[in-house]
DNA sequence: GGGGGAAGGACCA
DNA sequence: TTCCTGGTCCTTCCCCC
């Protein structure tokens, strides 16, 4: 309501670049584009979509704008030595110019909707596309010459043109057909690199030394019964056109236009480029009924061009001459390049650049403007130059599922969607035997804005439990951030990447029970025990905390138990002791150990489950929090409740955790964990006790065991939630008349007729490098001076961490990651 | 300053 | 009423060594 006349008219011309018809496809030369234009911006016009795009143009007029004030600036004497800079490598290109490979870059001709036409011929004459009312995949020829295409929404496509038939994919059948047709392809060039389903390159350099000393009888092919199928067995009469194409465009010449007689029964092919691309065409056609397309050039950009130049069902060959090579790019639009989008396209034509001619007279200038790689595949363009090398076999580098769906605000069905997808994409890695590192959630909302989230493991993952253990936090801290609004979404998607080579696919870590058993041998790599063992911390409200910290706290704490483990020959029943002083934030699992002992009661227990003993420690910590009063069971009676009590939900396990029972406690604020020890440091920081003489950056207060209760929430710069904490354990350890204490780290009974005795004694158990280190980088919650975490993108919108997540289990991966770096191969 | 992770975006089929 | 999915690569920002 605010914009002018003419400022209207800007954003519905900046618009069209965007939401417009793009008629770079086959079959689409010619049409109405204002009248489709029209149709489309009138249809999209007001959606949340049209909106986003709108937003998106602006952004790429700024990138525009500011491109052209650094043009502004730009002297003569930086153009010159620029120009010299491009003079200079262009000339070692050309001297490296490869000319000598035959690169086909094949094409199936509108191959979904080919697909679905062959296998209903009422579909055949009808404009037809593939897809859904959201969105087509593919038209085939008589929808294009209404402005309807790919990626474009079917509501749309319906309004361009109503009688189009709008027919499911059915991808099985795109990937069986696609099978039949790399079997062809597979005897050109055993290593042909497919692009997609319809789309491969082919090197067949070497098929055409071969082809030169063929007979003619491997050069001939029999025309195919079309309802048979027998290729060798066929009469004139069903050789006639009709059946060698038998599915489309009746106006694209045939793969065979020799053949036209009543006596047509085979084609004999030549030994050149062109022939044995056409025999390769013409065989796909007999065997599939579909018809493809197909470049032949020197490199891999040139021949991708050429195959749209003919389509369909034609070829183009660029012959291996640096002269027809340039002629052939002057008057090629860039946006016919693979790798221009609508983007570059946009910033190329606002310096005057739409063919690759101009684009080479402009390199030098582009040299100052874009980056690097930016400039230097300009300059491989203008020359048209590309790769000479179909690279084969080329590696995976990551793979997602995503889902597109109706509003959805409910964060439990947020969670539960995306415990779907983890499941999804578990199935798919493990299908591939594949495992990466980072897990990449990414949202798009009911605006159309998309957020990726990514965090990396220190180990690669596979599986459900695993996946979903990182994607999990990471929407947490999403739906967080805009708490108590709800996040509305309209996609979510997870993503692995980062796969780890066949070498590092070897279990390097122990698991958990391997570290634990008595001599244990390994029971599968880390990654395995991660998902099923180990389980992040809990929320109290269930759901864990986003905390990439924690993750790799978790990973630290694996490899220093494998590394103390494995370097020093440790006995590892050592450590089963004493489990709770050294993984406070982890539920730890089923396995039976012979021999445990609560840190909390100090009761003894045999032959105990894990799971029961984690939850024997929850109790213990709760009765204690909420009575105040240590909770005292008859051990053998609670040892058989225990072994008989199933394993806790993971949103219940809340492992050696003291909550809160002050009634002010903020709940922002996280319960904290018996991790992280007391430290006795003088004035100037240094500890009291002697083994240990760091110098520590904090203030150096000291910190005491004092028998006067306080609130553990109760965060302040005098004392850390760790002094409560510990405080509170000790007050849960010690007897009704206090007269003696049990130590939480060595679970022996200390005296406590002078508590400064009592907490040099805890002290001295205690590795205190863990907690000099653990001060010197995490302040306690609430501090006066805690740093604000600082977003990764800065403007770009990220959420940071919510400051009271941060703290709390860091102290834990420093703890355990020095404990054991301290400790290696040593009793604790 | 370089390496590497995170996030966003361009681009492709 | 309604604008995908799955992938790669590049750029920018930021942190850490």
């Amino acid at each position: 309501s605010v914009l002018n006349h003419k400022q209207c008219e800007s954003y519905c011309s900046d618009l069209l670049s965007r939401i417009a018809l793009n008629d770079n496809k086959a079959g689409m030369e010619g049409l109405d584009r204002d009248k489709i234009n029209k149709i489309i911006l009138e249809t999209s016009k007001g959606s949340k979509f049209y909106e986003n795009e709108l937003k998106k143009e602006q952004q790429v007029n700024q990138r525009i704008e500011k491109m052209m004030e650094q043009k502004a600036r730009i002297t003569k004497e930086q153009l010159k030595q620029a120009q010299a800079e491009v003079d200079k490598l262009t000339c070692e290109l050309e001297r490296s110019r490869e000319l000598g490979r035959v690169i086909v870059h094949v094409d199936m001709d509108a191959f979904y909707a080919a697909v679905e036409m062959r296998d209903c011929p009422e579909l055949k004459d009808k404009p037809m596309a593939v897809g859904s009312m959201s969105m087509l995949s593919t038209s085939n020829y008589h929808a294009r010459r209404f402005g309807v295409r790919a990626a474009m929404p079917g509501f749309i496509a319906k309004k361009l043109c109503p009688n189009l038939v709008i027919v499911p994919t059915n991808f099985d059948k795109y990937r069986a057909v696609s099978a039949q047709v790399r079997e062809i392809f597979s005897e050109y060039d055993p290593h042909f690199m497919p692009m997609s389903l319809d789309e491969a390159y082919l090197d067949i350099t070497e098929h055409l030394e071969e082809r030169k000393h063929w007979p003619e009888t491997m050069r001939t092919y029999y025309i195919c019964d079309a309802k048979t199928g027998n290729d060798a067995d066929r009469s004139a009469a069903e050789s006639e056109r009709d059946e060698l194409s038998p599915v489309l465009f009746e106006d694209s010449p045939s793969s065979s236009p020799s053949l036209s007689g009543a006596d047509r029964k085979a084609e004999v092919f030549g030994t050149s480029a062109e022939e044995a691309v056409r025999e390769m065409r013409f065989r796909i056609e007999q065997k599939t009924s579909l018809t493809a397309s197909a470049g032949i050039a020197p490199n891999m950009m040139l021949a991708k061009v050429c195959s749209d130049k003919n389509k369909p069902n034609g070829e183009y060959r660029i012959p291996p001459e640096r002269q027809v090579v340039m002629e052939f790019m002057k008057d090629l639009p860039v946006r016919k390049v693979s790798g221009v989008g609508k983007v570059t396209e946009k910033m190329l034509a606002a310096l005057g650049i739409v063919n690759c001619d101009q684009l080479g007279q402009q390199i030098a200038l582009l040299s100052l403007l874009f980056s690097g790689t930016s400039w230097h595949n300009f300059l491989h363009i203008s020359l048209g130059l590309g790769s000479t090398c179909i690279e084969r076999d080329s590696e995976r580098k990551s793979m997602s599922t995503e889902r597109t769906f109706v509003e959805m605000s409910d964060a439990e069905e947020q969670y539960s969607l995306c415990r779907d997808l983890c499941q999804d994409l578990a199935q798919d890695l493990q299908r591939e035997g594949l495992k990466g590192k980072t897990v990449t959630l990414k949202l798009k909302n009911v605006k159309f804005e998309v957020k990726t989230r990514a965090f990396t493991l220190q180990y690669a993952v596979c599986t459900e439990e695993e996946i979903f253990a990182a994607a999990k936090d990471l929407l947490k801290v999403e739906i967080d951030s805009v708490s108590p609004q709800p996040l509305k979404l309209r996609l979510m998607g997870v993503r692995v990447s980062g796969f780890i080579s066949a070498e590092d696919k070897k279990p390097l870590q122990r698991s958990i029970m391997g570290f634990l058993q008595k001599g244990g041998s390994d029971s599968g790599s880390f990654t395995q025990c991660a998902g099923s063992v180990l389980k992040a911390e809990e929320d109290s409200d269930g759901a864990s905390f986003l905390k990439p910290q924690a993750t790799e706290m978790k990973q630290s704490f694996f490899q220093r138990a494998h590394l103390s483990n494995t370097n020093s020959g440790t006995d590892t029943t050592s450590y089963v002791n004493k489990p709770a002083v050294l993984k406070p934030s982890f539920k730890i699992s089923t396995q039976v150990l012979p021999f445990l002992t609560c840190p909390v009661c100090n009761t003894e227990m045999k032959d105990v489950n894990l799971t029961a003993f984690n939850n024997h420690i929850d109790e213990c910590l709760k009765g204690s929090a909420v009575d105040n009063e240590p909770t005292h069971l008859d051990a053998p009676k609670e040892q058989e409740e225990l072994n008989r009590k199933p394993p806790a939900s993971s949103s219940e396990s809340r492992t050696l955790k003291s909550s809160s029972h002050d009634p002010s406690c903020n709940e922002e604020k996280p319960s904290t964990s018996i991790s992280v020890p007391l430290v006795e440091t003088d004035e100037d920081g240094d500890f009291k006790t002697p083994f240990f003489s760091h110098r520590t950056k904090t203030n150096g207060k000291r910190s005491v065991l004092s028998k006067k209760k306080m609130p553990v929430c109760e965060s302040s710069s005098k004392a850390s939630p760790t002094t409560h904490n510990l405080e509170a354990i000790t007050e849960m350890s010690s007897d009704s008349n206090g007269s003696s204490l049990t130590c939480p780290v060595c679970s022996q009974p200390q005296s406590t007729d002078d508590l400064a005795l009592f907490n040099r004694h805890v002290d001295m158990c205690l590795n205190q490098d863990v907690l000099l280190e653990f001060r010197e980088s995490h302040p306690p919650v609430g501090h006066s001076d805690e740093p604000a975490l600082k977003s990764v993108r800065g403007q770009q919108g990220s959420s940071p961490l919510p400051p009271s997540k941060k703290p709390k289990v860091l102290s834990t991966k420093h703890t355990i990651d020095k404990f054991f770096k301290g400790n290696a191969g040593q009793k604790v």
